[in-house]
DNA sequence: GGACATTAATTTGTATGCAAATGAAATTGG
DNA sequence: CCAATTTCATTTGCATACAAATTAATGTCC
């Protein structure tokens, strides 16, 4: 019985195996981290836009949880805590300050900062929207065992 | 001994347990799947954009490698093998046909369809780029042990 | 063959995501 | 105290990513 049954078969090409340069052989996309990461969390959006009701995305999502526990703290360090850079957090920010989920002030003691803070409805769809932001979290580890779910977290954490 | 030391500790309010509704103590954003999965894929697109030498992005670089094998196919095909949909798909070939990297033309047999090539210059940028593609998965999974590499690349794969 | 549905591609609009350049304010070193 | 540096925010430009609407061509069913 043929035990190699995964493997590449053949090349069409034989090359000395000394001297084997990188061919296309040795590189299946499909077999990148790189296009699993991306995949991986194409799904998890997906799965977000359509179980989340209000129309939040998962970036407005997270600037809002962690504004709720920094608060009030600068533009700034909300992005490095979100993991968005200024450009991405100043539109985020934004946004969110249009639909009055975010209150923007300048900060006395430094005029360069922008100090954000949650209105009463930004609290507020926090509070309406934690329940599915946990179910969000479980449909997407649903294909994993608990065990599972554990170690790609761990995982995950190690290559941030 | 305690062998709760990881969980949170005692909630500030606490909640009767049995109608307890899920509080902000039960929503870490950095304990969310979906945190680490935006970080992670924002790390490899770091290590990729440092290291590919060529003006390539992640998803020109997917689609061209993935063009290499299935040559010659549909614009709608491509976007469905590399994981982009149409709108996304379009944008990436017309930024690789302006760039020469990739030949389009109307389907003869289904006027409907537009058929991909490769250039002779997008052939070429693969064969060059192909040894740091390698290095850009290995760099990427650099922190973690062959076993985890192995894991983490199946667990990915589950839940895509 | 012709109404109807389906498919492929395009277009528009919104939202990240990041590089690079700019401006303004604060900090630091001499 | 002043020049150089650093920090914070903004702006611009480019590139995914996707929803929704549109157009054109193909397929299907009666």
């Amino acid at each position: 019985m043929d035990t190699r049954s995964k493997d590449k078969s053949f090349p069409d090409k034989t090359v000395a195996p000394g001297q084997a340069k990188a061919g296309a052989d040795q590189y299946a996309l499909s077999e990148q981290i790189g296009f699993f990461l991306r995949q991986a969390n194409q799904r998890h959006v997906s799965i977000f836009t359509s179980l989340m009701a209000e129309k939040l995305t998962t970036t407005q999502w997270a600037a809002l949880v962690k504004l709720k526990d920094l608060q009030p703290c600068s533009q700034g360090s909300l992005g490095r805590e979100t993991a968005m850079d200024m450009a991405t957090i100043k539109g985020v920010v934004d946004r969110l300050a249009k639909r009055g989920l975010v209150n923007t002030a300048p900060d006395s003691a430094d005029a360069r900062r922008l100090v954000l803070t949650l209105t009463e409805e930004g609290a507020a769809v926090i509070e309406r929207n934690l329940s599915i932001a946990l179910e969000i979290s479980r449909e997407t580890l649903k294909p994993l065992t608990a065990a599972e779910r554990m170690m790609l977290m761990e995982l995950l954490q190690k290559i941030c």
